[in-house]
RNA sequence: AGGCGCGUAGCUCAGUUGGUUAGAGCGCAUCCCUCACACGGAUGAAGUCCGCGGUUCGAGUCCGCGCGCGCCUACCA
């Protein structure tokens, strides 16, 4: 056989891809049975999201386990699918077009809008929208598809879904309904966590606080026949002044004790408002007493909703004040002449822009501002992927009703094996700290649509009470677009028709069921119950408040039971600096180049080295070990296969596995086989990388190796040569499995030299059997347990003396004394003829007595 | 403010359930072109295992306290 002189990745992988495609051999086989099978729920990516040095990392993480898996005989479940709907992906067609999605217009079939057009956005359809983030989603997710495949990943092509299409609608509308049905989800109007600048509700999961700065102003409040003609509240959002609807002090607050029971009159509005007690207002806060507006924060709402409160909305859902009458119905005033002459200057101005109006005015007015502003920094809440604070805007949305549900949520997570342990209590934290249901609705157009259309009555108001809902095999339906049974489209927004609910589910709606979507659930049931609950969910920690948590809800829910039995969770990937990678930060690195400069291999390497849930700095140096790795394995296969490929295989097995140093070998390769395989089945991959890389490189190349070559390069085939070619042929099929998981493409490679055929193996590498015990049980112990620790310690001495000496390892030795207890010295001299070949030593005397520190003593006579 | 994790050689990190002299890769120094590999090999220098206290015959490992870093959760008067 002609091997190769050097070995070049990119030659063989491409290669490899194509074989493992045509031969099929990572499809799923739905007629095995559960136990025998290992199912994976994988994260879709966001593909509109760029590609990410870290998405090579933690996707590599998945695929070690699944390998490994594999070997072990397991049927492989590994689906993969794309996370397309959502913002990102609105976000990244408006950007791409310049379009601009306006709902009423209507669809336009010869709509041809050119990228990268300059000058404002073109108002576009709704469903001509959805078709330009059909269109960029599938560029997307092929740029994906092209980057998961070149890095080896083993998925079971066949099984790709995205978070968009008919079926995933269909399953995620299969959910809302069910969860309707079941009275988990109920629709409600009410304040909720609103993005003005997406103009849409939001949950709590997508909730991010940032540091803030921000200033008390001090303002002067009139007080209704009190003792005093004022007080002094402070506040950070002076442009809410106008939604003040009660001051609120704590109970036993001495400053204020006596002014429960009467009015306050906000300044500049001249708005009278209760003075209450209540215990959650904290004394230490500013001064003590504070004004309730609809609204600043949710103690606002908790207080508005307790004290049955009026609701003096301010806010508009694009973040600009609202117009607003004073002297109107529920906007009382004692002065609504001045109150509208304030509130003019600031109606129609962005909420920020109005706090400086405000202020400004109030600076002008006597008596207003009772002390300086105090400046402060504080946490205020933003969408993750906003850039301005949120606000609580009253408005209709679908709920998951989940508070209620805290404890047995907290009792589903511990029933799931988190990997590290202590991601755990990241789940645990984050239900314990819900506060709020599951807002479900975005007022967003790439998305799944909620299922549900409502009636219209004969004033042409819409009935939200009277929904009507699809029929399960219509599914999915668009209540925008499609009428429901028994009306016609000319109904639509007609009194006594129907209206279609306009908004679609949240992303996380669909991406929570991920298991249910894999499993094809109730439109395969059978399957389903093959499948479900899965083994493991391999992800990243940051989604464990969104990922994790909906996807437990999810099956809680629908099934009572936990999705998955493990969590794996992958750290990050940090810049050398240990910062996150970030886009705006300009420190993310792309993956292509690497792989086009190191190889997937040695790609894949670097991600084993990390250890589970541990972030890593990003260092080259690693891509470069993992790149010397795969040259090495290179070069040692072609030599020890080399050393064997003449020899008839039926000459060689382990029955020939007679000379001492090989069974020393053998016996150290139990205790690798042993710890690797358990650091595997507890999803330690890089434990076993290590274990294994360590025994490959010191063990097996620089040692055994060197050891045995000589028997090796006899003419004969005599005993000791057919003992070190099996030895050497039968460890280094060992070591090539246990690679595999990492190293795909080369040890497909050097599987396919020689091992392919054998026995008990399989045609690849990937589908041959993980290494155990079993294979190697027949071969005997050495007779002598200490034969390649004493040999070693031979091997090292007479190396450094070599090397003090300046000389060539292959400088001759005349003699060397062996000083060791009695057992060692015959460890030493079952090895002793390898030991000279291999060193060039003429003669090796022994002296029985104490060695000193370790096993033996060597002293060393150059010629 | 609470919780979790981390702190080991110049750098990046291992360290199996407490057990001799604490390891690897990179870097550094010296040497070796030995018929698989110079993208290699040999040898060497280099560590108060963050600090203090405790448990133990024995602590990098277990416990307590403190310091530093990171993350999670909370924090909008």
């Amino acid at each position: 056989m002609e091997l190769p002189r050097k070995y070049k990745a990119k030659d063989c992988e491409q290669r490899w891809l194509d074989h493992w495609k045509d031969t099929n051999i990572f499809a799923y086989d739905p007629t095995r049975g559960r136990d025998e099978t290992f199912v994976v729920d994988t994260p879709p990516p966001t593909v509109s999201g760029s590609l990410h040095v870290g998405h090579l990392f933690s996707y590599s993480h998945q695929d070690f386990v699944v390998r490994y898996q594999r070997m072990r005989g397991k049927n492989i479940f590994f689906p993969i699918g794309w996370d397309d709907n959502g913002l990102p992906t609105e976000r990244r067609v408006q950007n791409l077009y310049n379009v601009r999605c306006e709902p009423h217009i209507h669809y336009n079939p010869d709509l041809d809008v050119k990228r990268g057009r300059k000058g404002n956005p073109t108002p576009i359809g709704r469903l001509n929208f959805i078709e330009l983030c059909e269109e960029v989603t599938k560029e997307d997710e092929e740029a994906f598809r092209n980057l998961w495949t070149r890095l080896g990943l083993s998925y079971d092509w066949s099984q790709e879904y995205a978070t968009i299409d008919a079926h995933c609608r269909t399953m995620s509308q299969y959910s809302f309904l069910k969860l309707l049905e079941d009275g988990h989800i109920y629709q409600a109007e009410r304040p909720v966590m609103w993005d003005i600048g997406f103009q849409t509700a939001i949950a709590q999961a997508e909730i991010e606080d940032k540091e803030r700065p921000s200033a008390f102003h001090f303002l002067r409040f009139g007080v209704e026949d009190g003792d005093r003609d004022h007080i002094v509240i402070a506040t950070t959002r002076p442009e809410l002044l106008a939604s003040c609807v009660a001051v609120l002090a704590h109970p036993e607050d001495e400053r204020y004790k006596n002014l429960f029971g009467k009015r306050a009159i906000t300044p500049l509005f001249k708005v009278p408002v209760p003075i209450m007690p209540d215990p959650l207002a904290d004394p230490e806060k500013g001064t003590g007493i504070v004004m309730v507006c609809t609204f600043g924060d949710q103690t606002d709402v908790e207080w508005w909703r307790e004290y049955d409160l009026p609701l003096r909305q301010t806010i508009g859902r694009n973040g600009l004040m609202m117009p607003v009458t004073f002297g109107a119905e529920g906007w009382d005033s004692l002065d609504p002449d001045a109150a509208n002459a304030v509130y003019t200057q600031i109606a129609g101005q962005f909420v920020k822009k109005a706090q400086k109006t405000i202020i400004a005015i109030a600076e002008e007015t006597e008596g207003l501002i009772d002390r300086p502003k105090e400046p402060l920094t504080h946490a205020v809440k933003f969408f993750e992927k906003g850039d301005l604070p949120l606000e609580l805007i009253p408005t209709r949305q679908w709920y998951t009703r989940i508070m209620d549900k805290k404890e047995a949520l907290t009792e589903q997570g511990r029933k799931i094996a988190w990997r590290p342990e202590f991601m755990g209590k990241r789940y645990e934290l984050w239900v314990e700290g819900l506060n709020q249901d599951w807002c479900l609705s975005r007022q967003r157009y790439f998305g799944v649509p909620i299922p549900v259309w409502f009636r219209v009555g004969d004033d042409g108001r819409a009935l939200y009470e009277e929904r009507i809902l699809p029929a399960i095999e219509d599914l999915p339906v668009d209540p925008l677009n499609d009428a429901p049974a028994g009306f016609t489209e000319e109904q639509r927004g007609q009194p006594g028709g129907f209206i279609g609910d306009p908004d679609v589910l949240d992303t996380w709606a669909t991406s929570s069921l991920t298991p249910q979507v894999a499993t094809k659930w109730f439109k395969d049931q059978a399957r389903h119950d093959n499948l479900f609950p899965m083994d493991i969910r391999p992800q990243s920690h940051e989604i464990i408040r969104t990922w994790a948590f909906y996807t437990i809800v999810k099956a809680y829910l629908h099934s009572g039971e936990i999705p998955w039995r493990n969590v794996v969770i992958s750290g990050w990937i940090l810049d050398p600096d240990r910062k996150k990678m970030s886009k705006s930060q300009g420190n993310v690195v792309t993956p292509e180049p690497l792989l086009d400069e190191f190889g997937a291999d040695s790609v894949r390497y670097w991600a084993a080295r990390a250890r589970l849930g541990v972030d890593t700095a990003y260092d080259e140096l690693v891509f470069k070990t993992g790149k010397r790795l795969c040259t090495k394995l290179f070069n040692a296969s072609k030599f020890v296969i080399g050393r064997f490929a003449d020899i008839d295989p039926a000459q060689l097995g382990p029955d020939k596995i007679v000379a001492e140093p090989d069974r020393a070998i053998i016996a150290e390769l139990r205790p690798l086989i042993e710890r690797a395989t358990a650091a595997f089945d507890d999803f330690d991959y890089a434990q076993a990388l290590s274990l294994v890389e360590d025994f490959f490189w010191r063990t097996f190349c620089d040692n055994y190796i060197e050891l045995a070559k000589g028997r090796t390069y006899k003419e004969e085939l005599t005993e000791g040569r057919l003992s070190a070619a099996s030895t050497l042929r039968l460890v280094h099929r060992v070591l090539v499995r246990m690679l595999a998981p990492y190293l795909p493409f080369l040890t497909e490679e050097v599987w396919h030299w020689c091992y392919t055929g054998d026995a008990g193996m399989h045609e690849s590498v990937h589908r041959s059997p993980w290494p155990t015990l079993d294979e190697i049980a027949a071969i005997p112990a050495p007779r002598n347990a200490l034969t390649y620790q004493a040999s070693v310690g031979v091997i090292e001495a007479v190396r450094k003396a070599k090397a003090e000496a300046n000389l060539s390892m292959k400088a001759p030795v005349s003699r060397v004394t062996v000083t060791a207890k009695a057992d060692a010295i015959e460890a030493v001299q079952n090895a002793v003829d390898d030991l000279k070949e291999m060193l060039h030593i003429e003669q090796v005397e022994f002296v029985e007595g104490t060695p000193g520190p370790g096993l033996v003593a060597v002293e060393v006579r150059a010629q």
